[in-house]
DNA sequence: TCGTGTCAAGGCCCT
DNA sequence: AGGGCCTTGACACGA
């Protein structure tokens, strides 16, 4: 059982250097370089800080923001050594204290579009995922299935075949708002393919049995890994927020949840951020 | 120094 | 066909 932190500890985040490709275009390659790679070396140094954080509390789980190295495709980031020797920093430290290190591409990673460039863009997003996680030690990359659209199940399948077999390799498909596990899982079964849990988006978009059915399943399909499952609380009600992410876990939700803890190693997706992985480690001492 | 509006990318839903 | 919304923090800019 191992408790993830997400990203970033409360209060401060990624640095990017400078805001939007408009602002960076009328700069010139020197300047980008300098703010760029200035940008990531904070970033670096701020993900070692949470790891840190993570080998303190003994969580032994940490998403690694998709913004480590900003702005990726407009400087030649692997040119610069200063970069890749705190990399390998980072890996030894995650290494050294057994933290299982995840990504997750955002939104924009849809590889089932039915827009042949958007499809390009989201491999390119995947290979630059892929570079950081071999440079960092990570073996899971989480994505969603992005488009739930027409034949979205048989263009995601189709698609996959694009990927390099060893990026293909690290990902994981996660149940979101628009496509509930039981398709995600078909998705896997087809595609080789392992599935993520998320016990709230089940929440949001369920399937046609209740989630528990699906936990064999997803146990086989993950192989000889631990299978990986998301958590959150919503800010609101049915009515308003729900889709959106509250401070904490909330103890209803742990209590529910709870011998899931044993089976997976869970993200916990919260705006409190360490202090709600703070939390939920303190309930599991409790008991 | 503080507060506020802006920021690459996609999909979906509503009009 | 087009606009708002999703979500969230960093940054730039103006007061």
């Amino acid at each position: 059982m191992k408790i993830g932190l997400v990203c970033m500890l409360k209060g401060r985040g990624m640095k990017k250097g400078f805001t939007g490709i408009k602002a960076l275009e009328k700069l010139s390659q020197v300047e980008i370089d300098k703010k760029a790679c200035e940008a990531a070396l904070y970033n670096i140094d701020y993900t070692l800080e949470c790891l840190k954080w993570v080998k303190n509390h003994g969580q032994g789980m940490f998403r690694v923001s998709s913004s480590l190295i900003p702005y990726n495709e407009f400087w030649n980031w692997k040119n610069f050594d200063s970069i890749l020797e705190k990399l390998k920093i980072l890996k030894k430290f995650a290494k050294d204290n057994n933290i299982r290190l995840i990504m997750h591409p955002d939104q924009f990673t849809v590889l089932n579009s039915e827009n042949n460039e958007v499809v390009h863009n989201s491999i390119k997003i995947l290979n630059h995922h892929y570079e950081i996680s071999e440079l960092l030690g990570v073996e899971d990359i989480i994505i969603h299935v992005g488009s739930s659209k027409g034949d979205y199940k048989e263009r995601f399948i189709k698609n996959t075949k694009l990927l390099n077999k060893k990026l293909k390799a690290k990902i994981l498909l996660e149940n979101c708002h628009s496509v509930g596990i039981e398709d995600v899982i078909e998705i896997c079964e087809k595609t080789g393919i392992r599935p993520c849990l998320d016990f709230h988006h089940d929440r949001i978009k369920p399937s046609s049995q209740s989630f528990e059915n699906y936990i064999e399943k997803i146990l086989n399909l993950s192989k000889n890994k631990v299978p990986l499952a998301h958590i959150s609380s919503p800010a609101g009600d049915e009515k308003n927020s729900y889709k959106s992410h509250s401070e904490y876990i909330s103890t209803e939700d742990l209590i529910k949840f709870r011998k899931y803890f044993d089976l997976f190693d869970v993200e916990i997706e919260a705006k409190g951020k360490e202090k709600a992985v703070k939390k939920v480690v303190d309930f599991f001492k409790k008991i």
